[in-house]
DNA sequence: TGTACATCAGTGAACGCGCGTTCACTGATGTAC
DNA sequence: TGTACATCAGTGAACGCGCGTTCACTGATGTAC
């Protein structure tokens, strides 16, 4: 698209390149060091050695920076929960089993990605602007249809495809799994979990998963 | 105690009276009003028509005065609880049946109490300092004895003595149980489930609970 | 009973901080004729 | 091919904000003799 003939590097197409990118990388950068609070436009600026004031090219305010650092870190997420499911141990003889590991094995996932990366996953939900967060289309109510929650209805549906999970407890199961993993997640990152070794968080991340595909398989419900 | 004879009320003793209570009455008041953001030394003050630096006449620093404030909204927290095992709805014949709508009944309690009182809600969970939130004796690690954490750990206790759930399940029961309604709770209030209203969210709390009363009380896990 | 003194609870001014945002501007890039 | 002009991407100074905290102080209260 660029016609320029200059000497400069086609990457940079004119003045310092694309800010807005590099302003996005380096709000993810800062998410990553210090969660949402630490992703302020001067911090930002001073990184990209930009002035202040020219952030306001690129994004209308701080929110507007926040909400495209939320979709880059909203794509993390869902690839952690991704890979989970691609992992061979999710491949079994047993249909319902393998339905319910692949359930198990994305919650574990998402609480793992949540203490690996508290500053992201704290990023995620700053700013009650989640609902619009990704926006893209197709997905019912603004969610991404590639995103982290079309993952999780995706093997919720997979588990009463297998037989695992009753028609009727279908309907809304995203909510219970989604609660049960985020609220571990944040009780760890939020402080009465906090202390807990790697080991002793591997065996709690298990414990919560399993009371959760145990209630969405259970029968008397 | 006071042994003073002027024609000041007892009530205060002397200068402007317990400037310690008033500020943490008034930080439970800015809670209330904006979570733990909405608690500044400045504000605090200000409403008690004091210098800031009075402030530092009776708590060390900012975090000190949150610490006292978190306390009482603990105990707020504690009574909504009390009060929802109270509730004549629990009596029952089935001794099972009743020990499990226990359960329930505290899970959408702590939820209910959170969706009407966001700012304390959040206020609890501010600033990792939660641990050592109450810190009165006996409970394990600095839990207070009558506060959230131990009737919670009553209510499970009672579950399996009612033989609504096995033994085995018991320890650390716990974890699943506070992260799911913890979960619900942060949901509602951080977004994603946000624009329900009444209806939908008591709805999503039954839910929730019944998947985590299914779930612990399930025999294949 | 009266006085000297210690302690305690408050004041007022100031410090330094970082923030988001606005303003009028400059200099580089691309484009029409 | 060269020039005038519009647009675009940046600068620099400033605004006003509220915060936590420190300092040296004052005035009221309680207490020992």
């Amino acid at each position: 698209m660029a016609r320029g003939s200059t000497a400069t590097p086609r990457t940079r197409p004119y003045h310092r390149g694309n800010l807005a990118e590099t302003l996005v990388g380096i709000g993810v950068e800062l998410a990553v060091e210090g969660g949402p609070e630490a992703l302020s436009l001067r911090e930002a600026a001073r990184r990209a050695q930009v002035s202040p004031t020219a952030v306001y090219r690129h994004f209308a305010d701080r929110s507007a920076l926040v909400e495209a650092v939320q979709r880059v870190v909203l794509g993390r997420l869902a690839d952690a929960l991704t890979r989970a499911l691609a992992a061979p141990a999710a491949v079994h003889d047993d249909p319902v089993r393998a339905a319910r590991e692949r359930l198990a094995a994305i919650g574990a996932a998402y609480v793992e990605f949540a203490v690996a990366h508290p500053g992201e996953y704290r990023m995620i939900f700053a700013g009650q602007c989640f609902p619009k967060a990704g926006a893209s289309s197709s997905g019912a109510e603004g969610v991404p249809a590639d995103g982290p929650y079309t993952i999780l209805s995706t093997v919720l549906d997979d588990m009463v495809r297998a037989g695992a999970m009753s028609p009727e407890a279908r309907p809304g199961a995203e909510i219970p799994a989604w609660s049960a993993v985020h609220g571990l997640a944040s009780l760890i990152l939020e402080g009465p979990y906090a202390e807990l070794d790697h080991h002793q968080r591997t065996a709690i991340t298990d414990q919560v998963v399993g009371v959760l595909v145990a209630g969405l398989t259970s029968r008397h419900c």
